[in-house]
RNA sequence: GGGCCGGUAGCUCAGUUGGUUAGAGCACACCCUUGAUAAGGGUGGGGUCGAAAGUUCGAGUCUUUCUCGGCCCA
C-alpha cells in the first residue's frame, strides 16, 4: 500500500458539522466555564466598549428581526473584545405598556373576569408576572443564537431601581419647568369615562347627522374671496363650537359659485372644491347657480374667516391652513378643524400655533370653554347646533349618513375624540430641540444616512406627550395644588417617591395614602395626586440612566446603540430627548441602524403572504452559525433578504470554510503549534510561503479597515474569498504534493506546516466573532488546556510579512499559471490527458521577465509532472501542453522518464 | 396620500471625482481527480446596471418622470 508511505491529512474535526445538535453542547460548555465572567476577569482595566441594548418588548417569541439585531450586536461586541477591549453587553427588556395590559385583559375575558372589579395593584402584579415569563423565554432564545452577555444581571424597565430612576428623571424635567400640562385629543368613551387605545376600538355602522355650513371670509390675499363664504361638510356637528380653523389642500382647484336658488343662500357666493361641485350641488339641492371663478388651493394662503356663530359671540378668527389630509373623496374639499376633537386637526393647529383646550369633560358635557353650550351633553348637541346654524342662516344643508364609526369594544358605545389633560415635555422652553440637534451632530452614524433621518424628525416633532391614561407603567409622580393648580416641584418629594419605589416598586402609588409620598412638608388634602402613567418610550428612553450610569461595569455614554432603522423614531429618538433634556448630551457615541428582514423577493414577511421564516426553523435546519453568516454577509444598511435558497447558499459557503479548516487541521494532525510571528525568519521560507504570509498581512489590513467601518459583508466576503481562491484553489492545491509526498522532516514541508499553523491561527480568530460555535469547536480540539477562542485576541501580523516585491512577482506567476491551465484544459477536452499530472508544459515567456522567473519551478506551480520555460523577445506568454512521457511514480504520481528522485524504486 | 431610503448576473455583494469590452465568490453546465472524497481542481455560459427621457464627445455613475419594494408618518 503506497498510502502508508505518504502523509495524508488526519483530523478529529468532522466534515459534517451537525450544528443543530453540536451548538447546544457548546452552549452548555460556555455555561460551565462561565464564559461571560472569564471575559470580564480577563479584560479588567481595558478600554471599555459598551453596546447598550435597546430593550425588546417582553412579549411573544422572537422573530427574524430580533435575531438579526441580537446577532449583529454580538458580532460587534465580540470584534471589539478580540480587538483588545473590555467589550460588555448587558441585555435588557421593555416591560411596561399596553400590549401586556391587553394580554391580561384577554385572559380576564376568557375567564369572565371584570377588569374594573380587580384592584389596580393586583392587575399590575399579573402584568409583571407575564413580562417576567417572556423575559425568560427570550433569554433562552437569544442565548441559542450564540449571543454572549450578562444574562444573569440583565436589566428591565420594571425593576424597582428602574422605576425609581424613571421617577428621578421625570423630576429633572419637573424641576427645570419643561414638563407642562396641555391638552390633546384621545379616543374617549363618555360611557366608561375613559380613554381607549386604537386596538380597543371596534368599527361599526353608525348613523350620524351631517351638515354643510359656511364660514364667511373676513380677509384674504386673494381679492376674489372678498364677500364669499367657505363651505364645509361634517358628520359631527357638535364639534362646530370647538372650531378653530379650516383646512384646504393647496394642489386642489377651488371654485366660487353664486347661488340663485330661493333659500337662505340666495345671492350669496360660496367656495368649494371644483371636483366636488356636482356632488355638493346634488346633495344640497342647488339647482340655480353659476361659477364665477376658479383658483388653485394655494391662493387660500393668509385667508381668515369668521365662525358661523360670529353673531353669538364666537368672534375669534378662523385661519385657513394648508393640509395634505384634505382630499376630494367626500365633503367640499375644505375641512373644519377642531383641535380638541381630532388628531389631524390637533396636529395641524399645533403646527400653526393653535393649542387644543378642554372643550368637553369626561362625561361628554361641554365645559365652560364653550360659549352657549356649557353643560350640554355632546350627544344631544347636534340638533341644537343645527338649529343655531339655521338661525344664523349659515346652514346650507343637513342630513344623515350611515358610516363606519369607532365604538368601544367593551360598552359598544360610540366614541369621540376628546382633548384631555396630558403632560408634555416642551421642545422649546429649555431648548431641548437645539440640544438634541447638536447631540446628533456629535454622533457618528452607521450608515451615515441615519444622521439625516433622525435629524429631520427632531427638527419637526411636536412637544413630547409623556402621559398615558393606563395602569401598567410608572405612575407620573405629580401632585397638583387643588387651589392654585400649581404643580408641586420639590426634590425631596421626588426623592422620597424614588426611595419608596426602590424598595417596593411603584405599585404602591395606586394603593397607598398620598401622604406617604408627600412626606411631612405638605398636606395630602391640599393636593390632587395624578393617576396617569408615563408613556413607555420615556421608560426605554431612560435606560441609559438606570443601566449605563448606575452600573459600575458600564460607562456613560454608551459606545454604541444598535437597532432597526424604525428606532430612529423610537428608542434612538426617545433616548436622545431624555438624555439631552436631563444631561444636555446624547447617551451614545455612535448609532448603528440596520434595515428590515424581508423575503427572497424583497417583500416584507407576513402571515398572509406565507413567507415568514422563524429563527427557530433556521436553527433546527441549519444551526446558528449559518444564521450568523447570513447576518455577517448581508448589507445591513439596506433591507436584508432571506429565504431557504439564500440560506442554502450560505450553508454551502459554510461547508467551504469548514473544509478549509479541516484541511488545515488534517495536515497538522490536530497538533497546533503556536508560531512566534515576530521571531519567524521569513528569508528561510520558500517564496510561496512568503507570498502567503504577505497575503495574510494584506488581508489583515483589509480586515481592520472593514471592521473599523462595521462593514461586515465585505469583511466576510474577503475572508471567504481567501479560503476559496487563495487557499483551497491555490496554496493548498500546490502544497498537497509536498505535504503528502515529501519527507516529513523536509525543509519545504516543514515550512508549509509552519504557514498552515499561522493560517489556521489567523483564520480561526478572524472568523470567531461570526462563526462563534464552529471556531470554538476547532479551538477546543486544538487547545485542550485553553478555555475559549472568545478569550483570545486577534493576531498582530508583523509588518515584515508585507512583501510587495514578492507579491508583484507572484501576481505575475498566477497570470502565467492561468494561461497554463487553459492550455491543459484544451488537451483534457481532447481526452489527450486526464489529470494535470499527465501534462508536460512548454511555456514561452517574454525575456523581460526572465530574471524574475529564474528560480521558479513551473511544474510545481501548475501541478504538472514537467514544465519547460523558454524566453523570447517581444512576446505574450503562451503555453502548450503535451502528454508527459515516462512512468508514473506510485507514491507521488508524478510521471518521470527516469526513476522518481524523491521515491526511487 | 406624504417624507426618507433602495432596485447592478439565479444568489450575496464590488464598481473611485462620469472615461476601454461592468467585476468577485457562490450557484449552474461540462471536464478532470478519487491521496481534503456527501470533498478537491480546471474551463465555460450568465447582465438592455428597475423603465423611459434628458445633460454630455461619453452615463451603472448626474437630472427629471415613472415603476417596484422597504421604513416612518397620516
Amino acid at each position: 500500500m503506497t498510502k502508508s508511505l505518504i502523509n495524508l491529512p488526519k483530523t478529529a474535526f468532522s466534515m459534517k458539522a451537525n450544528l443543530p445538535t453540536k451548538e447546544p453542547e457548546i452552549l452548555e460548555y460556555w455555561k460551565k466555564i462561565n464564559l461571560y465572567n472569564e471575559l470580564r476577569n480577563l479584560s479588567k482595566g481595558n478600554e471599555k466598549f459598551i453596546l447598550h441594548d435597546g430593550p425588546p418588548y417582553a412579549n411573544g417569541n422572537i422573530h427574524m428581526g430580533t435575531a438579526l439585531n441580537k446577532i449583529l450586536k454580538d458580532i460587534i461586541v465580540k470584534f471589539h473584545q478580540m480587538d483588545g477591549k473590555d467589550s460588555i453587553y448587558v441585555p435588557g427588556w421593555d416591560c411596561h405598556g399596553l400590549p401586556i395590559e391587553w394580554k391580561i385583559e384577554e385572559l380576564y375575558k376568557k375567564n369572565k373576569k371584570n377588569k374594573n372589579e380587580v384592584p389596580v395593584v393586583e392587575f399590575r402584579k399579573e402584568c409583571r408576572v407575564f413580562a417576567e415569563k417572556w423575559i425568560e423565554v427570550h433569554k433562552s432564545q437569544f442565548k441559542r443564537l450564540g449571543v454572549v452577555g450578562d444574562w444573569e444581571n440583565y436589566y428591565s424597565t420594571m425593576s424597582f431601581d428602574a422605576e425609581a430612576q424613571i421617577v428621578r428623571e421625570l423630576g429633572k424635567f419637573l424641576k427645570e419647568g419643561s414638563l407642562y400640562k396641555g391638552f390633546k385629543p384621545v379616543l374617549w368613551s363618555t360611557v366608561e369615562k375613559t380613554a381607549l387605545a386604537d386596538a380597543e376600538v371596534e368599527y361599526q355602522d353608525h348613523k350620524s347627522d351631517t351638515i354643510y355650513t359656511s364660514f364667511r371670509v373676513k380677509s384674504s390675499d386673494l381679492q376674489d374671496l372678498a364677500g364669499t363664504e367657505i363651505v364645509i361638510w361634517t358628520t359631527t356637528p357638535w364639534t362646530i363650537p370647538a372650531n378653530k380653523a379650516l383646512a384646504f389642500n393647496e394642489s386642489l382647484d377651488y371654485v366660487i359659485i353664486e347661488v340663485n336658488d330661493d333659500n337662505d343662500f340666495k345671492n350669496r357666493k360660496i367656495v368649494i372644491a371644483d371636483a366636488l361641485l356636482d356632488s355638493v350641488a346634488k346633495e344640497c339641492d342647488l339647482k340655480d347657480y353659476k361659477k364665477i371663478n376658479k383658483f388653485k388651493g394655494k391662493e387660500f394662503k393668509n385667508t381668515i374667516c369668521s365662525h358661523p356663530f360670529l353673531n353669538l359671540g364666537y368672534d375669534h378668527d378662523i385661519p385657513m391652513l394648508e393640509a395634505r389630509f384634505v382630499t376630494t373623496e367626500q365633503g367640499t374639499g375644505i375641512v373644519h378643524c377642531a383641535p380638541s376633537h381630532g388628531p389631524d386637526d390637533f396636529n395641524l393647529c399645533l403646527n400653526n400655533g393653535i393649542k387644543a383646550i378642554e372643550t368637553v369633560d369626561g362625561d361628554g358635557k361641554y365645559t365652560n370653554n364653550v360659549k352657549l353650550f356649557e353643560g350640554i351633553h355632546i350627544f344631544k348637541a347636534n340638533p341644537i347646533v343645527i338649529e343655531k346654524l339655521r338661525e344664523q342662516k349659515n346652514l346650507l344643508f343637513n342630513g344623515e349618513l350611515v358610516h363606519s364609526y369607532p365604538h368601544s369594544w367593551r360598552s359598544k358605545a360610540p366614541l369621540v375624540h376628546r382633548a384631555t389633560p396630558q403632560w408634555f415635555i416642551s421642545m422649546e422652553s429649555h431648548k431641548l430641540r437645539d440640544k438634541a440637534l447638536k447631540a446628533i451632530d456629535e454622533t457618528t452614524f452607521y450608515p451615515s444616512k441615519g444622521k439625516e433621518r433622525l435629524k429631520s424628525m427632531i427638527e419637526t416633532r411636536p412637544d413630547w406627550c409623556v402621559s398615558r391614561q393606563r395602569v401598567w407603567g410608572v405612575p407620573l409622580p405629580i401632585f397638583v395644588n387643588k387651589k392654585t393648580k400649581q404643580i408641586l416641584v420639590d426634590d425631596d418629594v421626588i426623592e422620597n417617591i424614588a426611595t419608596i419605589y426602590e424598595k417596593e416598586g411603584s405599585d404602591c402609588w395606586f394603593s397607598d395614602e398620598p401622604q406617604r409620598f408627600l412626606g411631612k412638608k405638605y398636606k395630602a388634602e391640599d393636593y390632587e395626586k395624578l393617576s396617569d402613567i408615563v408613556e413607555v418610550w420615556f421608560d426605554s428612553g431612560s435606560t441609559h440612566s438606570f443601566v449605563l450610569e448606575k452600573r459600575d461595569d458600564l460607562k456613560w455614554p454608551a459606545s454604541m446603540y444598535l437597532e432597526g432603522s424604525d428606532q430612529h423614531r423610537g428608542w434612538f429618538h426617545s433616548s436622545l430627548l431624555e438624555s439631552c433634556g436631563t444631561r444636555g448630551k446624547a447617551p451614545f457615541e455612535t448609532i448603528l441602524s440596520h434595515g428590515f428582514v424581508v423575503d427572497g423577493k424583497g417583500l416584507k414577511m407576513s402571515k398572509s403572504l406565507g413567507n415568514v421564516i422563524a429563527p427557530e426553523d433556521i436553527l433546527k435546519k441549519y444551526g446558528a452559525d449559518i444564521l450568523r453568516i447570513w447576518v455577517a454577509s448581508s448589507n445591513y444598511a439596506e433591507d436584508l433578504r432571506i429565504d431557504y435558497s439564500i440560506l442554502d447558499q450560505h450553508a454551502d459557503s459554510y461547508r467551504k470554510i469548514r473544509n478549509t479548516f479541516r484541511f488545515l487541521l488534517g495536515n497538522i494532525n490536530d497538533n497546533f503549534v503556536n508560531i512566534n510571528l515576530n521571531e519567524l525568519d521569513l528569508t528561510k521560507l520558500p517564496e510561496l510561503e512568503q507570498f502567503m504570509l504577505h497575503k495574510i498581512f494584506v488581508l489583515n489590513d483589509k480586515f481592520k479597515k472593514y471592521f473599523k467601518n462595521y462593514d461586515f459583508h465585505n469583511l466576510y466576503k474577503e475572508l471567504l474569498n481567501f479560503c476559496t481562491v487563495d487557499l483551497s484553489a491555490f496554496y493548498f492545491d500546490i502544497r498537497k504534493d509536498s505535504l503528502y509526498c515529501d519527507e516529513k522532516e523536509s525543509k519545504k514541508r516543514k515550512s508549509t506546516i509552519k504557514v498552515l499553523n499561522i493560517v489556521l491561527d489567523a483564520l480561526l480568530k478572524w472568523f470567531a466573532p461570526i462563526l462563534s460555535f464552529t471556531t470554538e469547536e476547532i479551538y477546543k480540539l486544538l487547545n485542550k488546556d485553553q478555555k475559549s477562542i472568545h478569550l483570545e485576541k486577534f493576531l498582530e501580523i508583523p509588518t515584515k510579512f508585507k512583501n510587495e516585491k514578492i507579491n508583484e512577482k507572484w501576481v505575475e506567476l498566477i497570470k502565467i499559471r492561468n494561461i497554463c491551465n487553459i492550455s491543459i484544459e484544451e488537451k483534457r477536452a481532447n481526452k489527450e490527458i486526464g489529470s494535470s499530472l499527465e501534462a508536460d508544459l512548454k511555456i514561452e515567456i517574454n525575456k523581460k521577465l526572465k530574471v524574475m522567473m529564474e528560480n521558479i519551478d513551473f511544474s510545481e506551480l501548475c501541478i504538472t509532472s514537467k514544465a519547460s520555460v523558454h524566453y523570447k523577445d517581444d512576446i505574450e506568454t503562451t503555453a502548450i501542453t503535451s502528454k508527459a512521457k515516462g512512468l508514473k511514480c506510485p507514491v507521488c504520481w508524478k510521471i518521470n522518464e527516469t526513476s522518481c528522485s524523491r521515491h526511487p524504486q
